[in-house]
DNA sequence: CGTATTTTAGGCCAAATGTACTAATTTATT
DNA sequence: AATAAATTAGTACATTTGGCCTAAAATACG
């Protein structure tokens, strides 16, 4: 038996999930677990606390991909950590959106989400120089054309589940489809041993060509 | 003097811009407008039935630019289809931001919204074949590179409102940024005679490479 | 066992919203 | 000018929501 405080965070994930957080009242999340709308409020004072819990929780998932895929090769660690970001990103796909209300809502989280960014971006390059080293990655591109990749990246990454919302399928099929898209942005950059490299961890991670 | 019908409809769309649609009601639309609220619901009977009005809208300027463009040579209508039509949406984005509560609450407009993207899927591809007659556009890469190519593209036209939200910047640099990194995305499979071009045009769109 | 603390429930209030209905006012038409 | 139609305003009501306060119940602890 879950405590209250577990329970009601991940009902209110769900139904934030479900039916956006706009549409989601703390009363209602109270009612669907069968409690009282206080005893809820006496564990999170409002909807915003909800979120910013549930970004918490969110962060240090983040962060255990990041451990666990860092000592990893860096073309393998990047499919792992990009496949199993968004298996994460879709369990929370409400972040994403509900963007717009959240940030509106939440001045501070604004802030943070802005920080995370800037992290992921040093990773992102941080990454692509390590395959330019390991003669994975093209040299020949200058420098100005791997920003515009790294943002391209951080367009798919930050938004692919709004995309994914309008064509719904199964979670498995949404997000290997979109974590292939990200991926293969870095296709036509890496060198012929790259290519290769690519292709086998395709197979390995049973993604079709 | 515009008539009722029209400045209720250019305010709605102001204020779903500014707040998110969800955040706006009827009675907010019309008290802004010194007008009652019974006023507005004479020409529009909910919130809906100005979305829908105003996808309306939207659909139309689409549909103008595609005119626009289709007897323009593939890449030069490339940037020009992109660059417009992000000015359009970007005037309209709280369709893209607001996303999943407009699909939750009208499933006519998910229907259309399909249809519309199938379309776009079409023109597209149309496009990459154009650009591969012209030897504009590598042929040497295999069909399904360019069913991925397209899918990227879908994706950031789709989403790259949510991105833009979080780094939110003037609307002009925001537009030229994001038209950057959709038109970017061709330029890897392009030819050397494509590239050539593709640089030409960027200078006349004042896009620094 | 008795007391303090934590947890849960219930009620109350003010504000906002959608919806429906009626009345007033303006405009068009003959 | 008289009448009909279109437009605008006002009102009333049921619901929902967030916030606040108080009391009951459960649990921990000395």
């Amino acid at each position: 038996m879950k405590n209250t405080k577990e329970v009601i965070i991940e009902k209110a994930r769900a139904l934030f999930n479900k039916n956006g957080v706009a549409n989601v009242s703390v009363r209602e999340i109270a009612r669907e677990l069968g409690i009282s709308h206080s005893n809820l409020l006496y564990y999170y004072e409002n909807k915003n606390a909800l979120i910013a819990s549930l970004h918490n929780q969110l962060l240090k998932h983040a962060v255990d991909i990041y451990q666990h895929v860092k000592n990893e090769p860096p073309l393998p660690g990047l499919f792992i950590s990009t496949i199993e970001g968004f298996k994460v990103l879709y369990e929370y796909r409400f972040f994403m959106l509900d963007m717009v209300w959240i940030l509106r809502e939440n001045k501070k989280l604004h802030a943070e989400i802005l920080e995370i960014e800037k992290l992921r971006f040093k990773m992102y390059e941080e990454k692509i120089e390590q395959m330019a080293s390991g003669e994975i990655l093209l040299r020949s591109v200058d420098r100005s054309n791997y920003a515009i990749l790294i943002d391209q990246i951080r367009v798919i990454s930050d938004a692919w589940l709004t995309s994914a919302h309008i064509y719904s399928t199964t979670p498995k099929a949404t997000i290997k489809k979109y974590a292939t898209l990200l991926l293969f942005l870095f296709y036509p950059y890496l060198t012929d041993r790259g290519k290769q490299e690519f292709k086998s961890l395709c197979m390995k991670f049973d993604i079709k060509i």
